[in-house]
Order: C-alpha cells, then structure tokens, then sequence
DNA sequence: CGCCTGACTTAGTATTTAATGA
DNA sequence: TCATTAAATACTAAGTCAGGCG
C-alpha cells in the first residue's frame, strides 16, 4: 500500500473517451530530426500514381487488391499533402481534450471506498523491483541455437507445477516434443478418424458424450493448424428488402422516391438518426459522398444538399418495425428461435481433424455505414454488401466443398492448413481483411491460448534478470538503448500496449507506448509531495484516454527530459524506437517475448498476488467473490478497460439500495419476533416455543445473509461503475489462477466463470488443481 | 532493411436472452 | 403474465506481430 495508489484514482477518475478532439497533429514536421522520416519520400512517390474515380475499384476483380491498395493508398497520401499544407497555413492545431461523455465523475469516491482497488500497485511493485520476482533463467543462451523452430514450448515449468499437475505437464512435454513422431501422428489420426467421425454423427444426435481434451493430445510441430476442414461457408446478410411505398422521403420538403440502391443505403442512415454519429460533421460528409456514388444519375442531380434530406420518416418506421418484434407473439419469437437454431446448426460448426467445432462469426458482416470509434476520419463511410464473389474459402481438399448461393461463385477456393481461417474478404473501408474463425472453446483457439499462458509464465522466470538490465540500460551512452530501456520501463510498469505507428488520415488518432509523442507526458519534478512525476495523458485503443500521473525513478525522469529536449509536441517521444525494433529485442532477451507478453505477465501476477491477499478465509461465500472481483477490478484498472457506465446505472443502484432497506426492515422485524419467541420460551419451557425459537433465529440469519449479499453487490456494482472486467478476464488472466482459487476456497467456478467462459477455458478447469502457481 | 500485409488477439458496445419482480 | 433489468452473446473495430518482398 505504498507510494502511488493516489494515481490509479486519477487514472480511472478522467477515463474518458475523447470523440471530438479535433486535433491537428502533422508528427513529421521537422525532419531532421528523426530517422522514421523516409517515408515521407516513399508516399511521395507513391502519390505520383494518383489518380481519380475509386467507385470501380469496388467491381474490380483480379489484382483488384494491388490496385485497390494503390489508389486508396495515393488518395490518402494526397490528403495527407493537403492536410499538412493547411496545417502550415493556420498554425493552431493545439490539441483540444475533452471529456466527452463524462466517464468519471463520481468515481474518485466510489472507489476511493475500497482501497484494495487503488493499493494494488504497491503490492505489484514493490520498490526494490529487481528482487521481487524470480530470476533463474538463464539470460546468455544463445537465442540462435537454442531456439527451436517451435518456440514457445514450456520447457522447464515443472518445477512450477507442484505434483500432479507436474505429471500432468511432464507428459505434455514429452508429447509435444519428439519431431520425430510427426510420421507417426498422421497416421495414428487418420486412423481414428473413421471411428470418430460416426462419433461426430452421434454426438449430434444425443449431445452429451464427454468432451474432448484436446488439451491431452499432442500438437503438431510442422506449422499446420489441421489436417482436415470442412464446412459450410459463410451466411450472407438477407437481401435488402424495398420499404413500401407508403414510407417516405423527403427532400427539400417535398416526398422523392428513391431508386433501390439509393434507398437501402438511405435506410441505413435513417435507422441510426437518434445516434449522435449522424450530427458529426466527418459522419455527414463520409456518407453523402459515398450515398451518391449509389445513386442513379437523376438522383445525383436532385439530391445535392443532405440537409435537406429527411428521413424521419423511414426512421419512425424503423422505430415501429422494432417495437413490433418486441410485441410478438411468442410463438412467432418461437419460430424465429428455431429458425436461428436451424442456421446455427447447420453453418455454425465445421469439422476440424475429426472434431465438430464451432465457428464464432458465420454470418457475413452487412452492409451497413462504419462506425468507427473516437475520431475517426472515415466514419459514415459505406460499408458495401459482400457478396460471394468477394469470399475466399479455406478448407480441406479432400472434405466437401461449401457450395456458393445458386447463380454465384466463390473468389477462390484454397486448401492452406497453415492459417486457421475458413473463410475470408477484403472489407472496404480499410482494405484489410475480415476472417471467420473458430469459437474460443475451439482447440485451434484453446492450445494458442493456453501457450500465451505459458510464455507469460516464462517470463516470470526472467523479469528479474530483464528488470536489471533495462534499468541499467537506463545509463548507455546510446540514445536508441535508452529510449528502449524506458519504453519497456513503462510497457513493464504500466501495461502499455507495444503501440505500433499507424498510417495518419487512416485511422483515429491513437497511440501505444513507442508511439507516444511529447504533447502526451508531463513532466514535473516534484508534484503532490512525489519527486519525479510522469503524467500520462493520450488516447489508446478504442480511443480510450489513459490518464495517469506516476513517479518514477530519477534516471527515467532524466531520461524523459532529454528526449523531449528541442521537440515539438507533436513530435515521437521515442524517436529512436518502434515496436519492431523493441520486440526484436525483447526475442533476444528471452524466446517468444514480445511487448505484449508483459501485459499478460502483469495482469495474471497481480492477479494471483491480489487474491492471496485480499481472500479472507473465514469469510462466506458472497464476500469471497466481493474478493475475486476486486483482485479482478486490480487488474482491469493495470489495464485501463474501461467502459461507459451502462446507461441505467443510477436507477438500477438505487433500486439496490430499496432493495437492502427492505430488507434491513425485515431484518429488524425478524429480529424482534426472535426476541419474543425467545421470551415466550422462556415462560412456556415447552418443545414447541423451543422449535419456534429456533426457526426464528434461523430465519433471522438467513435474512442477514441476504442482506450481507445485497451490500455486498451494491459495493461491487458501484466499484465497477465504469470498469471492464470482461477483458482482462477473457484476455489476460490464466485461468488457471482462478480455478485454482476457486477450488482451493471451494467457490463454485460458475460463480467466476459463465457458461461460455467455462468452455473457453474447459483446458484450464480440467487441468488446474488447488495449488497451481501461475 | 524498412514497409506492407496477412493472420490473429484484444476491445468496447449493441443486441438478445434470461431472470426478476410488479 | 407482462415489463424491467441484468447478464450473456453477437458484433466488428482496432490492436499486435511476424514474415515476405522489393
């Protein structure tokens, strides 16, 4: 509980995020002064390719991706030029930060309640960091050498895994390695395969069969991902369906009928018109520039101005249409449920080496406007139909094929076992593409899963080691070494995230550790009684804001200053630095490292350290989760996942609190008939009065017990107001920990995990005993 | 060697479903 | 039994990172 708890307060206290910023920045103003110039040159040149129309790169086909790329990549740059020419020109560009959608507020006080939540760094670090944590692993193997093509293989973790688990571990090990039984594996496959199969069809059939444990089974080691895959392809969004004449649009006040290209993206602006996005201005512009390119000739001439546009109409409609399926009846809900079943079981599986797994997202994305998050420059943009022309399939040669709709074809059919997808298009927007992949319960999903687990767990055998020398690379005469050494000080320290560049005009203004520029830290040498302090202040992920004020050492502050000396705001803190540079590194120091691995490492140790501490054993069982919760919540504010707070927060609080005084009112009557019984007990002295008197006093601890629980959620949910715990818990936490603390305390792990989460982790629930060690 | 891109993980929010209570 | 509310699931954007290519 030392030192600087007070700054997680302030971290969640201004989360917010920032929608509007409209925020100039031109990073690569002054040349000179880095080496991440070049490609300025580079898009210069590529400009030169410019050229004009980009509505028939849609309907291109062949070397359509090349093309594409081209041309988006030459609009871009040359809006780029423009943008930095402005940029010359008016000189403000100062960053405006707002709070947008108030995500604070009263949170310093909610969780100020409970300082388990804001003590959790000091406990995470204690200050004389190198001794803290083990460090037996030896730093000089030669990574050349010893690095097997495999890599991430756990090795030596059995002297973490006390006894059975070791067993357990040790036949893992001997399994995954030998190369040599890769001859052997195929065929023992194929030959169960038949069996299996006719396994499959029953398992169909009668669900329950107990499930595979993959988890058991040896994995591949050629850099196959299956041997067999078969499916039924994608399930493409319902065609669009004209609106009946009789709901209208107007322009200019008057009722225009809209050709059906035309309409059907009308209706997708109409459908979000209570949405704040359609009053942004970038919004506005991204859609009527790409609704006219759907528009018919006639239509491009009338419709010029999109204020004059009016869809309320559509949308009342829209409105209408969704409170009639709400007041369906329940046997039209019914069908509809079964119709969606029927869907499921038909497109939501695919057969994978001998197993019926389940695909995550079969459905095909619709069309619809992009919604991007934060600032993005390219929301309201049409996000176009695919269409099976536009679908790549991945599957087995020998397995059935999906058969494309009737009348159409696939892009592609290819048989590649090295990639995990099974079907895939370029999506429009971004260029990039979209994959429909397996659930998270899948093996494909699971074994990678677990393999994060233990790399994080590699590295929890050498951050001693990697601690020192990062902290005496602090000191290199080199200005590349240095400014590494920091940003993997503050990657370790704080969980950043690697934070890659990103292509400027492309994407919201977001940045990660090795993207950091200067106008993001402040620096004071002394503030609120702290030496030293670092003040975060920038926009990550999702646009998140992540605001945090820490004191760190004085060689990092040092540091700090001397890199930000003659730059301006907007120009790379880490000038010396990228994330490629970095995670080459990190490989070096130890196999299978990357920026990443330190935030799984962090957040599953502070996990197991915050559980240790803050479960009480003579506590109940409610009050144990209040435990979990918080270890949990420990974590999520490491990792700044945040979330607005839902909208029905206050009401659903208060109803709580109605809740725990009714029920502190019942308490109190329980209570006083428990007095009278017991006073009738005494006069009467028979085994009635006696019984009665028990009853009473059971009934009065059952409804204290209640109550307990009640408050006990209403400090959970009020801690939580504006916290994820999803992420971490789906993302970052070895299940394992929370298994074993589940079994170690004896709270039933559907009180931690849900349905869906237990069959994500079914490896870890059928493999962790009570005294795992992450 | 830097850049680009493909593959895959991580992320918050919207929508649907289930649970609860009037 | 219906309406609310909470929990679960669906959705898809936005990251990370490695490998290939010019």
């Amino acid at each position: 509980m030392s030192g600087d708890h007070a700054h997680n307060d302030s971290q969640i206290e201004s989360g917010s995020r920032v929608n509007d910023s409209h925020k100039h920045k031109d990073k690569h103003k002054d040349k000179e002064y880095r080496h991440k110039d070049h490609k300025k040159e580079k898009e210069r040149e590529k400009s030169k390719y410019s050229n004009s129309e980009h509505k028939d790169l849609l309907e291109k086909k062949h070397r359509d991706k090349e093309k594409v790329r081209q041309k988006d990549g030459a609009d871009r740059h040359k809006d780029k030029e423009k943008r930095k020419e402005e940029k010359m020109r008016s000189f403000d560009g100062k960053p405006k930060k707002e709070k947008e959608n108030g995500f604070a507020r009263s949170l310093l006080s909610s969780l100020s309640k409970c300082c388990h939540v804001v003590c959790f760094r000091g406990v995470l670090r204690p200050v004389p960091r190198v001794k803290s944590e083990p460090d037996n692993d030896g730093f000089y193997h030669s990574p050349k050498h010893e690095r097997s093509l495999k890599r991430e293989r756990d090795d030596d973790d059995s002297e973490f895994m006390p006894k059975k688990i070791k067993i357990e571990n040790d036949k893992k090990v001997k399994k995954r390695k030998p190369e040599e039984e890769e001859d052997i594996k195929p065929k023992k496959k194929r030959k169960d395969k038949k069996g299996d199969v006719a396994d499959g069809k029953k398992k169909a059939k009668k669900e329950p069969e107990e499930k595979w444990k993959w988890w058991e089974e040896e994995r591949a080691t050629d850099g196959s991902k299956w041997r067999f895959l078969e499916h039924k392809g994608p399930v493409f969004a319902p065609p669009y369906e004209p609106l009946s004449s009789k709901v209208k649009f107007y322009y200019d006040g008057k009722p225009f009928k809209l050709s059906e290209k035309a309409e059907e993206v009308a209706t997708f602006f109409a459908k979000m018109l209570d949405h704040e996005y359609t009053t942004k201005d970038i919004f506005r512009k991204n859609f009527f520039k790409d609704w006219r390119k759907e528009m018919t000739s006639e239509e491009k001439g009338k419709l010029t101005d999109l204020n004059k546009c009016d869809f309320s109409e559509l949308n009342e409609y829209f409105k209408a249409q969704s409170e009639a399926r709400k007041q369906m009846s329940k046997e039209e809900k019914l069908k509809i449920k079964e119709e969606n079943e029927r869907l499921l079981q038909e497109y939501g599986f695919c057969l994978m080496d001998n197993h019926k797994e389940r695909i995550a997202n079969f459905r095909i994305e619709p069309p619809g406007l992009f919604r991007g998050r934060g600032d993005h420059p390219k929301m309201g943009m049409l996000k176009r139909r695919i269409r099976p022309e536009d679908i790549i399939i991945n599957c087995s040669k020998d397995s059935k094929h999906p058969k494309p709709p009737p009348g159409t074809k696939w892009k592609e059919v290819r048989h590649d076992n090295k990639v995990t997808w099974l079907v895939s298009w370029t999506e429009n927007i971004q260029g990039s593409i979209k994959y429909i992949m397996l659930n998270p319960s899948s093996r494909i999903k699971g074994e990678k899963d677990w393999q994060k687990y233990e790399t994080a767990r590699r590295l929890k055998k050498c951050v001693g080691r990697i601690r020192a020398q990062y902290r005496e690379d602090w000191k290199s005469k080199e200005m590349r070494i240095r400014q590494r050494s920091v940003a993997l000080y503050f990657i370790d320290k704080l969980a950043l995230r690697a934070g890659n560049e990103k292509e400027e005009g492309e994407t919201a203004d977001t940045v990660g550790c090795c993207s950091l520029r200067v106008e993001h830290i402040k620096l004071s040498p002394e503030k609120d009684g702290q030496e030293f302090v670092v003040e975060f202040d920038f926009l990550g992920k999702d646009s998140i804001r992540y605001y945090n004020k820490v004191p760190v050492e004085k060689r990092v502050f040092k540091n700090l200053q001397l890199f930000m000396e003659n730059k301006q705001p907007e120009d790379d803190l880490f000038d010396r630095l990228n994330t490629s540079i970095l995670n080459k590194h990190l490989q070096e120091l130890m196999d299978g490292l990357t920026a990443k691995v330190f935030r799984t490492y962090n957040a599953s140790i502070t996990l197991q350290q915050q559980l240790k501490e803050l479960t009480t054993p003579e506590e109940n069982i409610p009050a144990k989760i209040l435990s979990y919760n918080r270890a949990n919540r420990a974590v999520a504010i490491l990792c700044n996942h945040q979330r607005a707070p839902p909208k029905t927060f206050e009401k659903s609080m208060q109803n709580l609190q109605t809740k725990i005084d009714a029920k502190k009112d019942q308490l109190f009557d329980a209570k006083r008939e428990l007095k009278s019984a017991k006073a009738d007990a005494k006069v009467r002295r028979d085994e009635k009065s006696k019984k009665a008197v028990e009853a009473k006093k059971k009934a009065v601890q059952r409804i204290e017990e209640q109550l307990m629980k009640l408050e006990v959620q209403a400090t959970d949910r009020e801690e939580n107001k504006q916290i994820a715990l999803g992420t971490s818990k789906l993302n970052y936490l070895d299940p394992r920990i929370s298994v074993t603390w589940c079994k170690k305390w004896s709270v039933p792990i559907e009180k931690i995990y849900n349905k869906t989460q237990r069959e994500k982790f079914a490896w870890a629930i059928d493999m962790a005993d009570d005294d795992y060690e992450f």
